[in-house]
DNA sequence: GATGAATGAGGATTCATTCAT
DNA sequence: CATGAATGAATCCTCATTCAT
């Protein structure tokens, strides 16, 4: 942004360092709050801790965000930024089997989302969404709504092509949902979800999950109506 | 005072109410801590609201629980009784195919569990674990360990009978268990995991999973090996 | 007080035993309240620990005395009980020497009241005086101002027979009560006074102390005038 | 913002005023704790209390000190620095007769102990000792083992050079030490030790009580056997 | 009278937030 | 803009006191 930068693209100097991380400040605050607020509950991370993490004074944060409420809704938000436009693009162009697409997504979503900060966000959400409705509103609209609706219609795309058999959507989409949020609460509340945790490979356990979710666990192969629920 | 006293030992009415108030309390107050616990998390949960939601005063919590994180800790205790103990012998002599013996356990676990307010305790620690540890070490010990073991049994005795085709347990077993996490935390952090969860029918859902699971969602009857792996 | 009483002195029956000790009551509260007031400060002692020790319940204490502070006042009032009137006559009948007179008041004094728990209450007075001006008075009206007086009489019946030299009497009686503070503080705050207390023979030192008082009060012919003192 | 600014780098008024409090924020907040400890006891004194006298509120107490009892340690840590170690050396090498040196000790005391604020620790430590085991012992260590020990040094050197006559100092100690701690109580729980406290001239008293204790200690020719203890 | 379950005022302590420098 | 000293509302917990049994 200032001129020193057209020419000096890695002066060391104090004075552009110190303009560099102005500038950065902000962003500085929410990795660290992100990070904080994740590994320690928001209610259990202290404002002056954020604020040391990011490396500034306390009075600093304020000047940025105005509480730690707000504070935690930057970090949501900051974080969320409506991935699934391009998602879908890509997604609507996919030439090839259903099967593959689904692996692709499966995959494609681990190396951008679940192996990122950004996976913590959705621990942060689950802890902290009942004590704020209106963000918890915001990330249901911007994360939930999208990201089932794209599993959707992928699926949706399997039926037609006669790829998959006959779903019930409805309750299809968990099916691949679920082993997404799994693995990031197993990445974040390690040792709550799985012991296995630590030693747990995510392309691995992807690479499982869709396969059993593709093909099923059983020998038999004549399956093709559903098993009779048993009460 | 009351005539009745005189020809009843043990009048149910005020005299015994002092005395038998007593016995519930602790299970009046465990009720409302997880309630309140699992709703707003245990932070922003204050001593004086369980008391109040158990109908006593902030006083009398204390007079038995030491403090508010054994209160925590108690209310883990109670509702993980060693249930598991009995599932073991139970699912021990079971007779009939694997593909009935899963059904028959992730329904019973939803019955039982999922269905009841243990379900909380899930959710309670994903959010706390970090804040304690012995906490989370207990609840790994209790739940996760003899859960994980006992799908992990299932599964293998479904390929020791040819009914399953070869699987790597490490990974498998979470096939099963993340659609019963998942179903614990749309229950209890509404709209974060599921637009749907208020309307998911848990009985279909877990049919829907098993189908899934054990015959998957593939209409191609050749499927007998593993998929290649993708790096 | 009962019929029982005189005819059968020592009836071991739960009977009579129940009796003695409901009469008995105030009189144990108070020698409970009495030690651990002194052992632990009004503050710092609980309410139930004095019904505990006395071996009733919490509720039986407020039977007895309305408050905790009533109590303090009530086991004051108990273990001061003027003695000096009784005292006084023993002393205003003496006959035989001052020194002997004096050697005897201080020995009977640590007899009767300084070896007995008695001696307690000062330094329960020293601590809580502040926080109950009332009982300071009552305390300074029946313990200080007679003792006091009693020493100083002593001291004149000395000076008078010539026994001792002219002394400010506003002043000598000090050197006598000093050393009986000190002892009484000696055994109730053990380690703040003398690194000694534990072994400090209380009539060791009171012969000690009065070799030195006496020996200096003495009418020794070499020393009539007092010393220039140096700024 | 002011003009001074402009032309006075170090303006010792508004602009300097705040760091000016920051450093004079624990001796203010010691000073008002150990007035108030004194006066009222550790448990009767809120920590509220004590950061209005210091001029602050209940939040900046706790800026510079972990807890009420800290304050306590530092309250007794601060008033007792060790005074000893420069009085030793002062009395090592003292000259003139042993009588003038006690006469000095006792009264240079006064002046730097007796007559300063510090002589409230000892009613403070007199009181609390029991509930602060660990500042007993620090007091103990810091206060009466150097204090006992300076004075038997003293004794000891009057005997060596015959101005006293043969002592047992493990008793003679408390001779010299008793008046001084009557003093200090008689100072701080006013009208418990003496009514006449109030007027009781310390200058006096000091010399009033030295006058009792060397003309016994002293080598009276006259009295050379010790007294016959009275069983 | 005796009990001990229940109460709630009171006090220590924390920490988000402000604001003078 | 940045700082960090100061604040005080909020919360946990204690314990004297009450009162139904």
């Amino acid at each position: 942004m200032s001129l020193s930068k057209l020419f000096c693209k890695k002066d060391p100097s104090s004075a552009v360092k110190r303009e560099r991380r102005k500038e950065a400040r902000p962003g500085e605050l929410l990795d660290a709050a992100l990070n904080l607020f994740v590994e320690k509950g928001f209610a259990a991370t202290r404002a002056e801790e954020v604020a040391a993490r990011a490396g500034v004074s306390k009075g600093t944060l304020f000047l940025y965000f105005q509480s730690k409420e707000e504070l935690l809704k930057a970090v949501v938000r900051e974080n969320i930024s409506g991935r699934f436009k391009e998602w879908n693009d890509e997604f609507a162009n996919f030439e090839g089997s259903t099967v593959d697409m689904l692996t692709y997504c499966m995959n494609i979503w681990w190396e951008r989302v679940g192996a990122t900060k950004a996976s913590g966000i959705t621990k942060l959400m689950m802890s902290e969404a009942t004590n704020f409705p209106d963000i918890a509103a915001f990330y249901q609209q911007e994360v939930i709504e999208p990201g089932q609706s794209l599993i959707r219609r992928i699926l949706q795309r399997g039926m037609d092509r006669d790829e998959f058999r006959k779903l019930d959507l409805d309750y299809a989409v968990f099916a691949v949902i679920a082993p997404m949020i799994f693995l990031m609460l197993a990445k974040h509340s390690s040792g709550v979800c799985a012991r296995a945790s630590v030693t747990l490979d995510p392309k691995k356990y992807i690479a499982s999950q869709l396969e059993a979710i593709l093909y099923g666990f059983s020998t038999n192969p004549e399956h093709t109506a559903s098993p009779k629920e048993k009460k």
